[in-house]
DNA sequence: ATTGACCTTAGAGTCGACTCTAAGCTTATA
DNA sequence: TATAAGCTTAGAGTCGACTCTAAGGTCAAT
């Protein structure tokens, strides 16, 4: 039986963070001493671990609580669920990736064209540029 | 003469969105009329599209500030002041890039390893992956 | 017995970039 | 003249994921 910053310090996450998850319903303790400390058993900091886990990878709070909703009942759930959760969020970052590409593009091409010395700015490329508004449209999602 | 809605309609700004700007220092209507009614001049306006292209590109609003402060005195600028806030950004957004990237790889690896069908996630290997926390840190930066 | 480290809670604050609301003028059209 | 569209303001709300604060209770060591 784990305290709380005893949880964190194997996970990793803060006391605050572990709070904060609670709240959210993502952790809990499955036992309280009589002056209301948390205590985490084994099933508790498996748990936390995998949030841990799934929050690395850059799962959200929200995928995160589907997943631990598969997790505590796998037999009620199926493979598709979960790849399902994992695919819808590949799409997300592949979309954000290519979002970011753009603008480095455009910032290359930007960084390309200028001499980026003392000079004075008064017929600076990349100024030019952004007056001309003759740039790539990177369009933030959101 | 603009007002505000003419601007919008014209960069594509919403006015809301442009008076939040103004609010922030960004954009400004050099004249009002006798009611307190906006009315944006050439440079007005051609102070705004700057503002929506370098939005366009990514620069956050901070950055379109110090550029914006470029613009209007670009003798007491360098184009190495220019270079560095795009440089900048660029290492910014090189590093988006790479945290996604790991993202990506971890997940494109999950998603290969399970088989997404109406099997029982008892077994899912996604779900052990997660179990087992023997995935890449992709580690989110700030 | 006292210190200091650790725990509890509800709730507020942070970041960036909007987005919206409410209440009340102004202006253009029918 | 009445209505609707459009303008003004200050200020609040939104999103996600924390992060922190205040005020107080608990526990181990000296």
């Amino acid at each position: 039986m784990l305290k709380i910053s005893e949880l964190a310090a194997k996970t990793g996450l803060s006391a605050h963070t572990i709070r904060f998850y609670e709240k959210h319903g993502l952790i809990s303790a499955s036992e309280r001493s009589e002056a209301g400390y948390r205590y985490y058993n084994d099933a508790d900091i498996r748990r936390a671990e995998f949030v841990k886990t799934a929050r690395n990878i850059g799962f959200s709070l929200e995928d995160i609580s589907q997943l631990l909703s598969i997790r505590v009942d796998k037999t009620s759930h199926s493979c598709q669920e979960v790849t399902d959760i994992t695919q819808h969020k590949l799409d997300e970052v592949n979309g954000k990736i290519a979002e970011l590409k753009s603008m480095q593009n455009t910032l290359s091409i930007l960084l390309e064209s200028c001499c980026g010395g003392p000079e004075k700015a008064t017929h600076c490329s990349i100024m030019e540029a952004l007056e001309a508004g003759d740039v790539k449209k990177s369009r933030r999602a959101a």
